[in-house]
DNA sequence: AGCTATTTATAAAT
DNA sequence: TATTTATAAATAGCT
């Protein structure tokens, strides 16, 4: 593509190569940056005068180094060295670890699971329910816990009443909340299964008391 | 150059993307080695398409390793440290990742979870109740699934025998097996709770038709 | 994967 | 060295 046709050969004259070369180099720039945006492609170019002047280009999507390690992946080339190797194995295992989580936590979550065997879903199911126990029985527990302090302190001031440092009414009044809290406990207590439920239904309707204590105060947060 | 001027942008639609990006890789290539050729320069090129595939140039005077070297004395930039540090980087990033499914999935299956706040465990509660529910959904939907084919089948084999291609016999029995299997199906969709527990402890003594029902699957625990 | 009308790149001239 | 121009080459839109 010029006045005249030319060879595909070294370009002895000197001055001739070294103008060829900057139109030709400007050339290919231009059409690796194209490509680059047309056709999403990555792209390193470097490219070396004779004369040992470089020029380079980069898809702005991504770094040299980048292309570089895809190079290797995909060549299996080991530019770098054994160190190096490691390095890449260990990201490809525990890049596999990772993808393997990632699919039990969606399935856990009862998401991708449009291809999954009826044994499988079972298996899931099992482990969800397990799961679900597990968490409920913790929940218990911890309301269980926070019930404990709340009647350890409550008996603690009816104490100290009954020391005479708190007047006879407010005394009165702590005993009879008292004994509120123990029979509610107790009515918690004797349910089995949808205990959770119950609670956070009941709430509303419940004495103050039951939801708030003195000693934690971030009890309402939780519930 | 073309039958119409192109605006340089990504070619939108994925085969005209991919043809242009072939042919244009061609030109390139050819370039490249062209200029390699007239002007004694070096080059490496790598390219990757979208798709993850690489093709690559290297002027045979040279090789990538040499290229590279050049480079790092030509910019000044070190490509072995900023690889490794890039390798490094990603171990930790994944490795992270990978922590934190970890402790997503243990807390899911219920393990782990001694010190977690009551809020957290409700979160993980819903979080199961929902995997669960979809799960079931999804168990029911292939129950539901293989009891339509295996009625196709069966109704199939009905006519086949009402054509008079099975014997006499035969075909009273399996009359008698469709009739049987649509009056399970009927009765079993009366039911509403329980479903679960019931269909699988029911399971070996029924006929396979009576594991399917397309019902609220998971109300028995969630009260 | 080929064809060709056009656009684009560039060899030579200026 | 930069610009212009005639021509070769690349390629976009079609089959």
């Amino acid at each position: 593509m010029g006045r005249g046709k030319i060879e595909i050969k070294r370009i002895e004259n000197s001055s001739n190569r070294h103008v060829t070369y900057s139109k030709r180099r400007n050339g290919i720039m231009k059409k690796v940056k194209e490509i680059s945006v047309l056709c999403d492609a990555h792209v390193s170019l470097v490219i070396f005068a004779s004369s040992g002047k470089m020029h380079e280009y980069c898809s702005p999507s991504t770094t040299l180094i980048k292309i570089l390690e895809q190079y290797q992946k995909a060549s299996g080339k080991k530019l770098w060295d054994a160190m190096h190797e490691n390095l890449s194995s260990e990201i490809d295992r525990i890049k596999k670890e990772n993808d393997n989580m990632q699919i039990e936590l969606r399935h856990l979550k009862g998401e991708d699971i449009t291809s999954l065997q009826y044994k499988e879903l079972i298996a899931i199911e099992e482990a969800l329910e397990i799961g679900l126990s597990n968490i409920r029985n913790k929940q218990e527990q911890i309301l269980e816990e926070e019930n404990q302090e709340l009647m350890n302190v409550l008996q603690q001031q009816e104490l100290a009443a009954m020391d005479g440092v708190v007047r006879e009414g407010q005394s009165g009044y702590h005993q009879r909340q008292q004994q509120e809290l123990a029979a509610m406990d107790g009515v918690v207590r004797e349910g089995q299964s949808g205990y959770h439920q119950r609670v956070r239904e009941y709430q509303p309707h419940m004495p103050f008391a039951f939801r708030v204590q003195p000693i934690q105060p971030n009890l309402q947060d939780r519930i």
